[in-house]
DNA sequence: ACCCTATTGTCTCATTTTGTTACATTAATA
DNA sequence: TATTAATGTAACAAAATGAGACAATAGGGT
C-alpha cells in the first residue's frame, strides 16, 4: 500500500534538513506545516541529503516536491546538532503509522543533526502538496502554530530572528509579495515580520529614498478614496541559494 | 611512534567541526592556524563529533584541546555542505605524513560535511598547542593568512563577515579584550574588523553614550602625552555558546 | 623649572536622519 | 456635489552623526 521506506545506501546517515517556509497573505506572516498520518504530530518539512548531493541542493529539492517552486529565496541559517534532539520514538510513531515495519536498527532511529533553511515565497503562487507520510501541509500564522514536534519550535524562533536581522539586507519584501504592490502592502509585511507597527510617512519616506522601487500605475482597489501606486523592486535580485549568499554577502 | 588515528565507532561519520579562532594583538586582528607534518598544508583547526556528544560540545572540547581555555565566546555561524569541498586526496596526505596505514574505505576518507564556528578570545592569555597531527598551531593576521587547504579560506571569508555583523549585537570587543582597556585599544579592533579607520570623536561619544562602559583609573603608559582613561565592560556578558545564542538573541 | 609634543576628553556647530504633524489630493459613494 | 477615508508629500522638531576646535596633561628635552 506504501512506497519503501527511505533506504539507508541512498542517503547520508545522521544528516538531514528542514525548512521554515514563509509565506505573506497581505496581513499575515504565515510558515508550512505538515501534519503526519494518523499521529497528530506536526513537523516543518524536511528531509535527507542524499549521498551525492550537495546540503543545498538537497533542501531545495524539497522545497521543490512540497511547493513545485523552483527560483525560490532558500537560505541556510542554523544547524542543530544537540544529541538529545534526536527522538528515536518519534520517528517510529510516526513510520508505523505509515504502515512501515521498522526494525530496531533502522537509520532514521538513530540521531540525527538538522541543517535548518528558511524560504522566502509568494504566498499567492503556492499550491502545498503532502507526501507519502504526511496527510496535509497546511499554511499556519508564524504567531498561532500547531503544536510542533522535537525541536521545530524552536528552529521557528530562530528562522523568525534571523528573519527580522535580514530583512533589510536581503530585501524580504521581493520575495514574499507579488510583482506588483502597494505600500501599504509592503509596509504590513515589515510589520508581520518585526511584529510592531511602523510609522506610515517614515517608511514610505525610507523606502523612497532607498531608491530601490519603481512607481507604476495607480491600482484602483474600489475603495472609497484616493488610489495608491503600485510598486516593483528596481532590480530583480538574484535569487540565493545559501552558496550564493556566502560569495554576495 | 604515533596514537591510532580516530577510530570510526568513536565519531559520527560525515561530520566534522571547523574553527575560526580570532584574536588581537593590539593593532591586527589574527587566527589560529594549524600547519600539518611534512605536507605544507594550512588548516583551521577542528575535528570530529563523538557519536553522543553535542555538536557545540564538540567544537567547545576542540578549542579547549588547542588552547587550554574554557570559558570562551564560541557561535555556531555556517554548515559547509557542498559535496565537492571533501577532498580524500588532501586527507590521505595528512595520514600518510603521519606514518597512518590508510585503507581505501577508511571513514575519514569519506564525504564530510563541517559546521563552522567562530571563537573570540583574549590573546594575552593564549599558549597554542599543536596535537598529533600538526606539527605547529601559530596566529597568522586575517589580511595575510597562508594557503588554507580545501575550503578553509572561503570558511575565513564568511567568518570575517558574520563578525562584521556581529560587532555591536555580541559586544565582540568584551571577548577580544583584556578586561581592561583604552578607548584607543577599542577602536582599534572596530577598525580591525571593519577594515576602516574610524572617526576618533564619533566613535568615543559613541561608546560612552551606549552606556556599556565603567571608566577606571588612568593609564600611565610612559608617553608624553595625556593619559587615557582605562574601561572595563559593565555587565559581565555571559559566555556564549550558540545554544545559548538562540535564545538570549 | 619651563617649554614642547603627542594624545586625550569634551565641546560646538553643521549636516543628515528620523519622528511627528499637517494638509492638500482623490476615488468611490450617497 | 458634498462626504469619506486613504494617500502622497511637505514642513518642522528632535535626534543622531560628521567634522573640527580646543583646553588639559604626561612625559621628554633643554
Amino acid at each position: 500500500m506504501l512506497k519503501q521506506p527511505p533506504s539507508f545506501e541512498e542517503y547520508l546517515p545522521h544528516l538531514a534538513y528542514d525548512s521554515v517556509i514563509f509565506g505573506f497573505n497581505g496581513s499575515e506572516l504565515k510558515i508550512l506545516v505538515l501534519e503526519y498520518h494518523n499521529t497528530g504530530l506536526f513537523a516543518l518539512p524536511g528531509g535527507f541529503v542524499k549521498r551525492y548531493e550537495d546540503v543545498d541542493a538537497a533542501a531545495k529539492r524539497g522545497l521543490w516536491e512540497r511547493t513545485g517552486l523552483d527560483n525560490i529565496f532558500l537560505e541556510q541559517f542554523y544547524t542543530f546538532g544537540n544529541f538529545s534532539r534526536s527522538r528515536p520514538d518519534i520517528m517510529r510513531t510516526i513510520l508505523e503509522a505509515n504502515g512501515f515495519e521498522v526494525p530496531d536498527d533502522y537509520w532514521i532511529l538513530d540521531r540525527f543533526i538538522s541543517i535548518a533553511y528558511y524560504a522566502l515565497i509568494n504566498y499567492d503562487e503556492v499550491m502545498p502538496k503532502p507526501d507519502e507520510l504526511s496527510d496535509n501541509i497546511n499554511w499556519y500564522p508564524v504567531d498561532n502554530l500547531p503544536k510542533l514536534m522535537m525541536d521545530h519550535q524552536l528552529i521557528v524562533e530562530k528562522a523568525l530572528l534571523i528573519l527580522r536581522e535580514n530583512l533589510d539586507k536581503k530585501l524580504v519584501g521581493m520575495n514574499l509579495l507579488p510583482p506588483k504592490f502597494t505600500m501599504q502592502v509592503l509596509q504590513k509585511v515589515y510589520e508581520a515580520i518585526l511584529g510592531e507597527k511602523l510609522r506610515r510617512t517614515t517608511f514610505q519616506r525610507k523606502m523612497l529614498t532607498l531608491d530601490l522601487l519603481v512607481r507604476h500605475e495607480k491600482l484602483f482597489s474600489g475603495g472609497a478614496h484616493k488610489a495608491p501606486y503600485l510598486y516593483s523592486f528596481k532590480h530583480k535580485m538574484a535569487v540565493q541559494t545559501a552558496e550564493d549568499a556566502i560569495l554576495s554577502n
